[in-house]
DNA sequence: CACACTTACGATATTCGTAAGGATT
DNA sequence: AATCCTTACGAATATCGTAAGTGTG
């Protein structure tokens, strides 16, 4: 029992005439007659009576009928739905990213993909780094946007811009003066940091310790936002990835480069080592790799 | 996409081995790669990821792979019940009888063909001839028993063969003598009939007017076996179609044949002119010709 | 004889298995 | 070198369309 033989039947019994379901299934009659007689072998009786003038179904064709119609229409269906994921007319992706990224980095992006394929359903979630490493391992997403994970071989990391941290401070810091400024110079200020676990926070102080310089904390918070008004209000200073100059920029506060040494950090794609990415997790990932 | 293509797929999905899948489906390793390479042609992207070490599924395989199943079990489910209906493994045949016929010939009849083909369903109505014939005609079973209908056209009817009906007497009656009785002498005493409406009773007015013959009647009872037993107890006598000799007999009754006008008519299988019958119901009308 | 389905038959398209190729461990 | 999947190619199978056949109104 084929597909093809089940269209016969269906177009058959349908119009009730081999000659007008010829035409319907662009088939010659005598191929149309030998696509029904041998369905009819395969399942042991007949399902159509034809006398000259008529065409008739027997109780079995009736039978027949309407779970033909139900199984074409499933295989179609199925088929067509697949197509779709394929052709990126239809799918979801879903995108963890840390917050710096998803606010600074992923709208413009977002947008613009979404003029190519209006029809993709992505989600975005917004969660700090530790998070992103642990929604694609467990699978929950299939693409992260953070900082490059330590933990390779679990992770695959595909590098799009390498971050350098920069320093923040009050617009009528003294410090402002030569748009870039030394640890030592730094340090001697208040520093505000997010509290841990935070890979920033962690960052700045594997660097600075590496270097043999200790971090004097006034003040912790838990988002980065908090962390710049307390800047802009003269409260002391931090560093933070320079993915977020636009935002400070836009409270107002100054941003300055840090040197010796200068904390730096890739920031990319993260994804499982051993998991295949959906043709529309694909496609999102080809189409950032080109804008970049 | 075929489902033999389909099956490649789910082989190798549920094995992760083209080698695997290879014996599971009794083919080689090539035309297997092929199947599932042209079952990708036609979705137009990858359901499985083959290195040389390690066959995966792709995000797409995965959604495909609990579709797949399904659409072949209903498939193979949808065959296989219509193969069985074919083979009367299973099926279902509906019929109406008239009582006497339902209850003298058909539990035999029954009896052996349920032995032939246990799975049957059979389900027997045991109602007047007219019922029989609207039960037919509106197609609410498929086979009638009863006797010919006079409105051909609309039913086609196989005479299985003819009924003569005979006189029956209380044991003790002085008509028993002979084995034989004439009307003039039957209706010289009181006689006991059905209700209208009822095909003996209309058969039987019928004849007699057709010889200037004219019916006294004491009793009119709805059931044949009413009839019976007022006969047996001595208030009249009647006729009755010669099928129920063995159940007057069983009575006590004594059962006479009538001659001049001698009552026949054909008892047999009554269908709708322009309905198929089903393997199942045609399977038990030649066992009913060939017994008979 | 005209209409509608079936059978016959040669041509075409799929599908198969064997053999060779390529890549990884 | 061994394993496993893919490509190449000739053979077998299935399917198609044209032409002829059959049976009914």
């Amino acid at each position: 029992m084929t597909p093809r033989q089940l269209k016969a039947f269906t177009a058959v019994a349908q119009t009730l005439s081999f000659a007008r379901a010829c035409e319907r299934l662009h088939m010659s009659q005598p191929a149309l007659s030998l696509a029904i007689k041998s369905l009819e072998e395969s399942l042991g009786g007949r399902l159509l009576t034809r006398t000259t003038r008529e065409v008739r179904l027997t109780p079995e064709g009736a039978e027949l009928l309407p779970q033909a119609l139900q199984l074409l229409a499933d295989w179609e269906n199925a088929r067509e739905r697949l197509r779709q994921r394929f052709t990126l007319q239809r799918g979801r992706v879903t995108i963890a990213a840390m917050p710096s990224f998803a606010a600074n980095i992923l709208p413009g992006i977002l947008r613009e993909y979404r003029e190519l394929h209006p029809n993709l359903e992505i989600t975005v979630q917004d969660v700090v780094q530790e998070q992103v490493l642990e929604l694609v391992d467990s699978g929950r997403v299939e693409l992260g946007f953070g900082f490059e994970p330590e933990a390779r071989g679990k992770f695959a990391f595909a590098s799009l811009f390498v971050d350098r941290f920069m320093a923040i401070v009050a617009p009528d810091s003294p410090l402002t003066g030569a748009g870039t400024v030394s640890w030592t110079q730094l340090l001697s200020h208040d520093f505000i940091t997010l509290q841990r676990p935070s890979s920033t926070r962690r960052l700045l102080e594997e660097s600075l310790a590496a270097k043999g310089l200790e971090l004097r904390i006034a003040h912790e918070c838990h988002q980065l936002v908090t962390v710049a008004y307390l800047v802009a209000a003269g409260l002391g200073v931090s560093v933070v990835p320079s993915l977020c100059e636009r935002q400070m920029t836009a409270i107002g506060i100054r941003c300055l480069r840090v040197q010796r040494p200068s904390i730096h950090k890739a920031v990319g794609l993260i994804t499982r080592q051993d998991r295949e990415l959906s043709t529309a997790a694909l496609s999102i990932v080809s189409f950032i790799r080109e804008r970049a």
